[in-house]
DNA sequence: CCTACCGATCGGTAGG
DNA sequence: CCTACCGATCGGTAGG
């Protein structure tokens, strides 16, 4: 069966007293109500298509979620998520790069709030892995898993883009951590170490289980123990 | 096009003299020849045919390759696999089978060496983390990464099995990692620092290149020095 | 954004 | 293990 779930359509998408100011006039805005009305509702189904494809990626994979899938979370047809994106890898683009840019304004965030209170870099380590984890493990996260897990499927100049935004994501963890190997705290090679620990905090993806496992405060606290050698002199 | 590519069919399934010994006697062996060197040969395609799977669904990912990949990579026509598996699903599962009971007796075989020549915790740990490695990254090895990144395609009875055969592998480490924690030289608490450690190191399997990177020594160097507490007394 | 549809591919099977 | 095939599904498109 091809036709939709009844039951993801917004009620604000029924066509309920649709130009109520327009009919006034009668005459000009015909085709397009007011642009940015239009704009706005175009932009929001897009992004509700790419949050369902988010979800849908991650719960079952790339391959094994159909377009036909994704439409019917949102309550479209079969063929209309190819009005708003040209490919389903398209699709997978849009939930990586969103991904990758909400990541990074928040880490970005959080790391000036840090910065300011306390430029003690161990403390920094610890703001960027918590919010390493929520990004990760937090409430609506799917996009960096898939991003993670399921970037097989870009083509190659995807995987460029992408590569671009990681670069930039990780670039602020290396002088965090080439001060903490300053003052002994960090023991391993710089590269190695940042793949490590990334490893660490990716593969949280795979386990971690939020009605039954830790806290993410008790995960980011794990993770310093294990990373860094205890404060030397005492 | 569904005639497979010319090139894998072993020179050996050429019928070529077949049946030199039994045609003497023209009656005694027919429909079958001798039982073993037949069931030898079965084995073989078999073993063939979960080879090409696990290189096959380690590069590509079990949803992306399609069972006439599988077939063609050895030299059989494209319904072939299905005379030896009964669904694609049995032939990904033999694979992660595979994968983990290798697995396990290799980290057998090179624990018992270690634990006789030297039984300190922290020399088995490196031990168990370059099997680790080798395991993950060395030559050969398709099965473990398909294991840990496609065993999502897998039915809830199948998962039930792997997850016997990952608590066994995991299981050899509890009692080294609990050795590290009372004598301080590893930090966190054990259950988060094993899902940690495993995860740093499973990680690899996404960044390690054999060409460019580092040697699994130095891997197995890299990840003691991160994870453990440098030796307290000095 | 829907309707109606297409070509390709896929897992799997019967029958030998 | 091959031959010949099937039903299902999929990504995508034309035309409105």
């Amino acid at each position: 069966m091809d036709k939709p779930a009844a039951r993801a359509r917004p009620a604000a998408r029924v066509p309920t007293e649709p130009q109520s100011a327009p009919a006034a006039s009668g005459k000009r805005p015909r085709g397009r109500p007011r642009k940015t009305l239009d704009e706005r509702d175009d932009g929001n189904r897009r992004v509700e298509l790419v949050n369902a494809a988010a979800r849908l990626f991650h719960k079952k994979g790339f391959d094994a979620t159909s377009t036909r899938d994704i439409a019917a979370a949102v309550g479209m047809h079969s063929g209309s998520p190819f009005y708003h994106f040209k490919s389903k890898g398209a699709l997978l683009y849009a939930v990586v790069d969103e991904g990758m840019r909400s990541a990074i304004a928040r880490q970005t965030a959080v790391l000036q709030a840090a910065a300011q209170a306390a430029p003690d870099p161990s403390a920094l380590l610890r703001v960027l892995v918590h919010n390493h984890f929520d990004v990760l493990l937090g409430p609506g996260s799917d996009f960096i898993p898939v991003m993670l897990y399921e970037s097989r499927a870009l083509t190659a100049r995807q995987r460029a883009s992408l590569a671009k935004l990681r670069s930039d994501y990780e670039a602020v963890w290396v002088p965090v951590l080439e001060a903490l190997t300053r003052t002994g705290r960090l023991k391993a090679p710089l590269k190695l170490a940042r793949l490590l620990i990334f490893g660490a905090l990716n593969w949280s993806v795979q386990w971690f289980d939020a009605r039954k496992d830790a806290s993410l405060d008790d995960l980011a606290d794990a993770a310093m123990a294990l990373f860094l050698q205890a404060p030397c002199s005492s």
